[in-house]
RNA sequence: GCGAGAGUGGCGGAAUUGGCAGACGCACCAGACUUAGGAUCUGGCACCGAAAGGUAUAGGAGUUCAAGUCUCCUCUCUCGCACCA
């Protein structure tokens, strides 16, 4: 090495350090794992990106946190499963492909081997050797293999139903693809469509998926309750009203059957089944002209809450069970097919939306429900009244409270026949049909003659065809290729067609976890055994964006493929940490708002260590992030600190032994107390709370501590060898790369990243005199300096006597003196 | 409207069990080294005050020897759900 080189070594370089290490972990394969039932597993996932073409910010963030857990456990002695892999699927790629008259595979399969190369820039800790993308077909063809056991179970299965439909681009299109009534693309008016659509049966899981949610301690309870929220369990009745002149009934779910004396008419939705029927000819134009208004109103729209309540008289009516009232029968646009029965009893005087329709269309109002101590005229009322009162005008349940009422009608209604207390969920079961090339094929094949036959085992995997035009226009690609829809019936060999519909992306992010335990797995979607040694995913990490979708359908599946009999485990999480955004200016880091940091600028400029400190240590993992970029300097600065003084330091530590306890000196013993407290506090911040921020800082202070410690003892050079040794050790889960190099020139021959995380010495910690702060009725007047373990009563005479505390005290009776041992003292005068 | 969370210096954030409010970093100020400094090092830095001291954790009340932390009320912000019968 010449002279020249030597200087330039001496500088902290982040390139040359980040490609040697990179280069060492992936040639020594130090992160790639297998089941060791001799070590306790740890399986750590981070959720998969979009290969949407280079990684954010976000990504930056995500992998950061991930990493210092990962390695961590790993010093820690686990046996960690750290994957990654690509969500790759979706639309993104059709869209692209249909810009650049390209293919969405090339687009997608180009993205990941650049995206891959950036991730491997940050030196992450993945066992690179288990990636897959959702998008090979050894990953979808199991997923097809699970859809037709499911198929078999009735856990898949074909329905009609409403979607938002372009008829310019001939396509379905989810909720929020729908703008302002319009297609996103061509903007055309969005109606709403009936189709034949596969779906799974997640309401069968209803009940399970619910339940948990009580059992997930590791879980933030804001997700938690997200979930039971969209799972929606309420309690209530079903009661029939019969029909009028007709032997036939109507039947309704309402949770509010103390109402049920008080119901004056029947709200269906327009899209009610019986509808049609109940229609008279006399309201036919009408009815029909309602019906065909709302159908071209998207669900958003019609769901908003200022949405003008409107109707129309069917001409039909049906009679209150109890009551015997004569109930007219409208269609309501508020009225929901896919909630309850899809049909409403009225009680327009105890339910506001009720009430405003009343009012408009001239319907009676009977009161059922009495405030105490107020009478109620439905004359005169102004808004529904649905608390709590005294029931009236309801028979022989008059007085009851309505609280009470609700059991007591609900007993009621089934002895007489009319009604059954039943639960209803408002989660409904998840469509999966879209419409759409770049996503795995649904296996099933009709047949003139035998009808829906799902793909025999043997003819799997159902390919997706490669040669493919995009044109962007008339929906699905794959309906329009000949050589892929036109197949021969397995069961009897006439001509017969494929399935044009591929599953929503939901469903690969779905399982993917399991499969990351076996990818390699030749004959089967997952191997049991395996599988059974990994799962649960101890830590996951993701944006809260997934709170609801993503975490329920992957809950769902895990319990789906636990009855299917691949796994055992009920869950598939056991802890969740939900980070937060990366921020800039005040906004989400956009293109629109021009605040967005590529970070493979970041890495140029300072390498990835930096950019990883910094997204650690300006903010808690589970908080928005504010990016600055004078921060960013900041955590550079500290890294080059970091590296001057263990160079500074390194003649020193390389000419000194281990530290011989038994003869340390008091200023040496005080350098190791700093030394190992950090330790302390370092290990409980990254085990115990993920506060990476505080876990840095602590860092940084003994770094502060480390730089103006120059001790004349004859340990010195050992204690700051110590020292310096378990301050990189602390520092690699942060910054793998500068900290191995320091290990290996602080003269060590294993690397870091196969060394244990340092424990910290009990004696060491154990602090030899104590500061105690004096306070005069609660507030800090003065401190002194005991010995640990000295008694109170010493404590409070030195306070007492304090010349700062004197004045305070002096002429005045010490009512109390409060005494905390080794901490502080508390004179109470008065 | 319902549900959840948050509110601390100029900024990001500390304060784990009620016990020194503001760790650590950024910015800023002063000094040192220097031809130079946007490098590095040293020191200062909540507010008012010359000082003694006083005042401060969104605002108000309360519990306590002691409250950022516990209780009640009010305000503001963020997120989620929202005609769910």
């Amino acid at each position: 090495m010449t002279r020249k080189e030597e200087t330039v070594d001496q500088k902290y370089n982040p390139r040359n350090v980040e490609d040697k290490w990179q280069q060492h972990w992936e040639e020594a394969k130090t992160f790639a794992v297998t089941e060791d039932r001799e070590k306790q597993k740890y399986y750590l996932l981070e959720m998969f990106p979009y290969p949407s073409g280079r990684i954010h910010m976000g990504h930056v963030r995500n992998y950061s946190i991930g990493d210092v857990i990962g390695r961590f456990k790993r010093m820690r002695g686990f046996n960690v499963l750290h994957p990654m892999g690509w969500d790759a699927f979706g639309m993104p790629a059709e869209n692209a492909a249909i810009q650049n008259k390209s293919h969405p595979a090339k687009w997608t399969y180009e993205n990941i081997a650049y995206m891959r190369g950036q991730l491997k820039k940050m030196g992450l800790s993945y066992d690179w050797g288990r990636e897959l993308a959702t998008c090979d077909v050894e990953y979808y063809r199991w997923e097809q293999k699970i859809f037709l056991q499911m198929y078999e179970k009735g856990l898949a299965y074909k329905k009609t139903s409403f979607v938002n439909w372009c008829p310019k681009c001939e396509t379905v299109l989810a909720n929020e693809q729908v703008e302002d009534g319009g297609c996103w693309r061509c903007d055309s008016e969005v109606n709403q469509k009936e189709l034949d659509q596969w779906f799974f049966r997640i309401t069968d899981y209803a009940e399970e998926l619910l339940e948990w949610t009580n059992r997930l301690p590791g879980w933030p309870e804001r997700v938690l309750v997200m979930q039971r929220n969209w799972i929606g369990k309420s309690f209530g009745c079903e009661i029939e009203f019969p029909l009028e002149g007709n032997a036939d009934a109507i039947k309704v779910f309402t949770t509010r059957q103390d109402t049920v004396y008080g119901a004056t008419f029947m709200s269906l939705a327009p899209e009610h089944p019986r509808a049609e029927e109940l229609t008279t000819p006399d309201r036919k134009e009408e009815v029909d002209a309602f019906i065909e208004k709302v159908k071209k109103t998207d669900r958003i729209k019609r769901t908003a809450e200022d949405f003008e309540k409107e109707g129309v008289f069917t001409g039909s009516y049906c009679i209150n069970p109890l009551t015997k009232a004569h109930m007219p029968i409208y269609l309501a646009n508020f009225v929901l097919m896919d909630y309850g029965t899809g049909a409403v009893m009225a009680v327009p005087t105890h339910d506001q939306r009720d009430f405003e329709f009343a009012r408009k269309y001239a319907l009676p109002l009977q009161v059922v429900i009495q405030p105490e101590g107020e009478t109620l005229d439905p004359l005169s009322m102004a808004a529904a009244f649905t608390e709590v009162g005294i029931l009236t005008n309801s028979s022989q349940f008059d007085g009851l409270r309505s609280d009470s009422a609700k059991e007591a009608i609900a007993d009621f209604l089934e002895q007489e026949g009319i009604g059954k207390k039943t639960v209803n969920f408002r989660l409904r079961d998840w469509g999966i049909s879209r419409q759409r090339y770049w996503g795995n094929p649904i296996p099933i094949i009709y047949c003139k003659a035998c009808g829906v036959v799902p793909v025999p085992d043997q003819d799997l995997p159902v390919r997706l065809p490669m040669d493919v035009e995009f044109t962007g226009e008339g929906g699905s690609p794959l309906a329009k290729i000949d050589s892929f829809i036109n197949v021969t019936c397995p069961l009897c060999g006439q001509p017969a067609r494929r399935e044009a519909d591929t599953m929503d992306t939901f469903v690969q992010s779905s399982w993917y976890f399991l499969r990351y335990c076996c990818p390699d797995l030749l004959d089967g979607p997952l191997d049991s055994e395996r599988v059974d040694y990994w799962m649960s995913v101890d830590q996951y990490i993701g944006g809260i964006e997934h709170a609801v979708m993503h975490l329920l359908y992957a809950r769902f599946f895990t319990k789906v493929l636990r009855d299917l009999g691949y796994i055992t485990c009920d869950e598939p999480f056991t802890k969740l940490l939900t980070q937060g955004m990366v921020i800039k200016d005040g906004a989400k880091m956009s293109k629109s708002k021009g605040n967005v940091v590529d970070p493979n600028g970041l890495i140029d400029r300072y390498g990835a260590d930096t950019a990883r400190l910094f997204s650690l240590f300006a903010a808690p993992p589970e908080k928005d992030l504010d990016w600055s970029d004078q921060g960013v300097d900041g955590s550079f600065r500290f890294l080059n600190r970091v590296w001057k003084l263990v160079h500074d330091r390194l003649d020193l530590i390389n000419n000194s032994k281990t530290v011989n306890l038994s003869a340390l000196t008091g200023e040496e013993r005080t350098l190791r107390r700093a030394v190992h407290k950090t330790i302390r506090k370092v290990t409980e911040d990254i085990e115990e709370r993920f506060h990476f921020n505080t876990a840095i800082a602590a860092v940084m202070e003994l770094l502060n501590v480390l730089q103006g410690a120059e001790l004349a003892t004859p340990q010195y050079g050992a204690v700051m060898k110590e020292a310096l040794g378990s301050l990189v050790q602390m520092l690699a889960p942060f910054v793998p790369h500068i900290t191995e190099e320091l290990w290996q020139r602080m003269g060590h021959h294993t690397p870091l990243s196969e060394t244990p995380w340092p424990d910290y010495d009990r004696e060491a910690v154990v602090d030899d005199e104590a500061l105690v702060v004096i306070q005069v009725n609660g507030k800090l007047r003065s401190k002194f300096t005991v010995p640990a373990g000295t008694d109170e009563e010493t404590m409070k005479s030195i306070a007492l006597a304090d010349e700062k505390v004197l004045p305070f005290i002096e002429g005045k009776q010490v009512r109390k003196v409060i005494c905390i041992p080794g901490k502080l003292v508390n004179i109470v005068v008065g």
